[in-house]
DNA sequence: AGAACGATCGACT
DNA sequence: GTCGATCGTTCTA
């Protein structure tokens, strides 16, 4: 299977970042296949970054992730409730990550409705709503702490140019071409960095 | 040991 | 728009 590579992480952050854009993230759970296409992510960059966890390169318990190797999936809980998922990027020991805020779902829509709302119906605005956020994205896809570390050059959660990549069938393409940069969300305590325009999305105009 | 806080979400007015 | 849930991480002492 045609992945992306540990090179594709081993770069600026910035660039990781706008790349991911469009991207298909696969995650192989109990024998199937969930798919999505990244269509926001965020930057985080320890070494000049104050709203990333290893801002002057903490090191401690939770982020010594951040100092892995790049591809690395860095997958922590936050409001002691939710997780997050980040992929490593930059030379392993510079700590930075790229944070997942929202895919559009692919493939497993039966098995990420059941993990994201159990036997609820699937109603317009929880469908409007399915995997639109970060903790949204992990619980959809049935990732917590538990995954923490995992090797995204793996079988388990690995992104790829196209479905054909993953052995899925052709989807349609992305919705929006152009790439709209703007401010990262939930960053207000982070001093001059919570106006760095760090957050990317996909959008159908410019 | 204790306290403060958070890269969020969903319920509610 | 507001607000509470809920607990691991981090820092202070």
């Amino acid at each position: 299977m045609a992945r992306l590579s540990r090179e594709f992480y081993n770069r600026p952050t910035l660039e990781a970042a706008r790349d991911l854009l469009g991207k298909i993230l696969v995650r192989r759970l109990e024998g199937q296949t969930l798919a999505g296409r990244v269509v926001e992510t965020e930057a985080y960059i320890g070494r000049c970054d104050k709203a990333c966890h290893a801002y002057n390169y903490r090191r401690t318990a939770r982020t010594e992730t951040l100092f892995a190797p790049p591809g690395t999936a860095y997958i922590y809980l936050i409001y002691g409730m939710y997780h997050c998922l980040n992929f490593v990027t930059e030379p392993e020991g510079e700590p930075a990550a790229v944070l997942l805020r929202a895919i559009e779902p692919l493939a497993g829509l039966e098995t990420m409705a059941r993990l994201r709302y159990g036997d609820k119906p699937l109603t317009p605005y929880r469908e409007k709503n399915f995997v639109n956020g970060p903790g949204k994205v992990c619980r959809a896809l049935g990732l917590t702490r538990a995954e923490n570390g995992l090797d995204l050059t793996g079988d388990v959660l690995f992104l790829c140019d196209r479905p054909e990549d993953a052995g899925l069938p052709p989807f349609p393409p992305p919705l929006g071409e152009h790439i709209i940069a703007g401010p990262r969300v939930g960053v207000d305590y982070a001093g001059e960095a919570r106006d760095f325009p760090w957050r990317f999305r996909l959008a159908e105009e410019a």
